[in-house]
DNA sequence: GTCTATACGCTGATAGAC
DNA sequence: GTCTATCAGCGTATAGAC
């Protein structure tokens, strides 16, 4: 007389599981976002989605697992703005993200400080950043070239070179404005840069 | 009967007792440089220069007067690569100091990972790097605008966002060194960047 | 100045009832 | 799935003998 659960019954639980799971994904990036990593308890996790330390266990078995699903949220979390113009300059691409970034700097504050905390000895975000600069490397290092293809470079500037600098200045502004929000525009700065390096169009 | 000390036999221990200090700053150094200022812990700084960890309070009561004395120890730190150049470009003297930082890895971790962490709530070195940063922008901004007096600095560059830019790129460089030490150039970067700012002398 | 002993809180994680 | 109870460990810091 046990009763065999049917396929068809199971469905709304998983709904509210996956609820749940992204309800601790929001506060864990919260508390990292203020705490770091580090810093940060499982607890102050807990009591911020309204459940107990050992429940929220249930989701992700360790801290570390957390974390790694607090990363990989962020694609997420950029696609919320509004939708990405069709035509639209690297350049422009880069500002408008950029400013952006400045009306969440809660989203800025967990990137900024995880970037530099994930180089403590093994730390379990370790990779996750290597390989984020990496990617930002080659994407715009594969902008400026085409850019280059069309004459708008200017002249002198390599394009890898010009996407490492792109990269380094935009961690390293968003670093000073946290630090001094009023004395750092970020926009200005990036801008003025990209100025420097892209001969205006024809 | 008691014997009243003189002032000259307390030479002796006032400077064991500086050495000792002197030795403790050294180990938080290193402890700080890997784990962090939140992942470190007394207790390692205290085996690293072999002595118990309740001794170590005896010299830093606190965990953040360590904190405070090794950023204040930067200065010395700094100071014993060779003799800073008499006649130097302020272009020259970055690239040296960029160069000398590769030599010293240690201490830009140090540095790249407490500028972040400082940011968490409450942070005992949170005025520490937001003065720091205040401070390189307004002496770079000094020198860009010499450069520009003497028509030397690219038309259209504003010296103080030279300045902020400088201090960004550099930053952004070292993080992303750090992350990836063979992929990345910190010194041919940043001289790239002097380049396209800073026109060539007469 | 240096130590042992220890207080006391918080940490991440486990066991098991419901 | 959620909880209480609990674990073992580490953290900073204090008290007091020597």
């Amino acid at each position: 007389m046990t009763n065999v659960p049917t396929q068809l019954g199971r469905r709304g639980p998983y709904a509210k599981s996956a609820e749940r799971r992204r309800a601790i994904i929001d506060a864990a990036y919260s508390v990292f976002g203020s705490r770091g990593y580090q810093g940060g308890s499982l607890q102050e996790v807990a009591n911020l989605v309204g459940m107990s330390q050992t429940s929220l266990l249930h989701y992700f078995p360790t801290k570390s697992h957390l974390l790694v699903a607090v990363l990989n949220r962020r694609d997420s979390v950029s696609r919320d703005g509004s939708p990405p113009p069709a035509e639209e300059t690297m350049a422009e691409s880069v500002l408008r993200q950029a400013a952006f970034n400045e009306t969440h700097p809660g989203l800025i504050e967990l990137y900024t400080i995880l970037s530099a905390e994930t180089l403590t000895n093994n730390h379990p975000g370790r990779e996750y950043f290597a390989d984020r600069f990496a990617g930002l490397r080659i994407d715009y290092a594969a902008s400026f070239a085409e850019l280059e293809s069309r004459g708008m470079l200017r002249p002198g500037v390599d394009p890898s070179v010009a996407a490492t600098a792109l990269v380094a200045l935009w961690d390293g502004l968003q670093l000073q404005w946290l630090h001094s929000p009023g004395e750092v525009d970020v926009v200005a700065v990036l801008g003025s840069y990209l100025d420097l390096v892209i001969l205006p169009g024809e």
